[in-house]
DNA sequence: CCGAAATCATTGGCACAACCAACATTGGCT
DNA sequence: AGCCAATGTTGGTTGTGCCAATGATTTCGG
């Protein structure tokens, strides 16, 4: 074996210092520690964007969900059916224009969507243990100046 | 249509402050533009990755690359046979014991590298394109201590 | 020294997120 | 009327990160 090799998880310069590779690894963690809050929970990462949409916007349809949330069509008529079935929210058609559906939130759906508000503070707060009030303030401003750049 | 609704790309509240969601975003950015920038070359993440670990630590085993990478085994048997097919990699059975084979980059896999280094460059800096230089190394140091805290 | 346990490369598959294509229905525009 | 756009829905694809099992080999405990 190489003299040099750490052997271990020692990862190449090339990389560490790579912020792609950064948000790469920290997606991973982020991504792990919210499957498996959600997921004690019984949700999935969807369910509490279409909620968190609903319960800021009122009801709307299918279409301005997957705009506003990001989800792709299919993916909330998947979604949507899950949350249905747990009368988290109401599918209802719409009289006016006979192609929608209007989704609305039910009141069980508020209460499990401030439950899984907690259950996601619990996550930003283990993610970013190492950081300090004003440094995570930071954090959030820059990625938010990267996001806006790349949205417009 | 409720008239607070933005209609448009209006992200919930919720979701804009959380720093999970602006690393998933920020991500999946970075995503997008790694996976078009290599793909332009005909490579995919894990090539580099595993070039790097070659290039820095020398020859060693599949299951040393493995490790440094982060890579799954399965995944480096995969990457390994096309870098192979292509010449940029040579892999030899290990003589002092027969289990593994030693890994080693070729010239043309140095001057792959290289070129790859040169797109990867060129991405970080349409990633980061709307911050300072002081500001990419904060975002950097901050995410480095993030990670570090979650790795150890 | 010998059997048990660990290590290595390899194959195969699974889950999940994100996306795209097609389609039938309905609305709006001219 | 006739064409184009929007809507909900079904179904499928891709890529990443995993995990399980296996045969070959080495290492370790007693």
């Amino acid at each position: 074996m190489n003299p040099a090799a750490g052997g271990e998880g020692a990862t190449p310069a090339r990389l560490r210092k790579r912020p792609t590779w950064l948000i790469n690894r920290a997606h991973g963690v982020s991504y792990k520690l919210l499957s498996e809050g959600f997921g004690a929970v019984g949700t999935h990462g969807y369910h509490y964007r279409l909620l968190a949409a609903l319960a800021e916007f009122g009801p709307c349809s299918q279409a301005d969900l997957a705009r506003s949330t990001g989800v792709d069509g299919s993916d909330v008529v998947a979604a949507l059916n899950e949350l249905a079935e747990q009368r988290l929210v109401k599918r209802a058609p719409d009289a006016a224009d006979r192609r929608r559906n209007t989704i609305s939130i039910t009141a069980a759906g508020r209460r499990r969507l401030t439950a899984l508000d907690d259950v996601l503070d619990g996550i930003q707060d283990r993610l970013l243990a190492p950081l300090s009030a004003a440094e995570r303030q930071q954090l959030v401003v820059l990625l938010d100046r990267v996001l806006q750049h790349h949205e417009s």
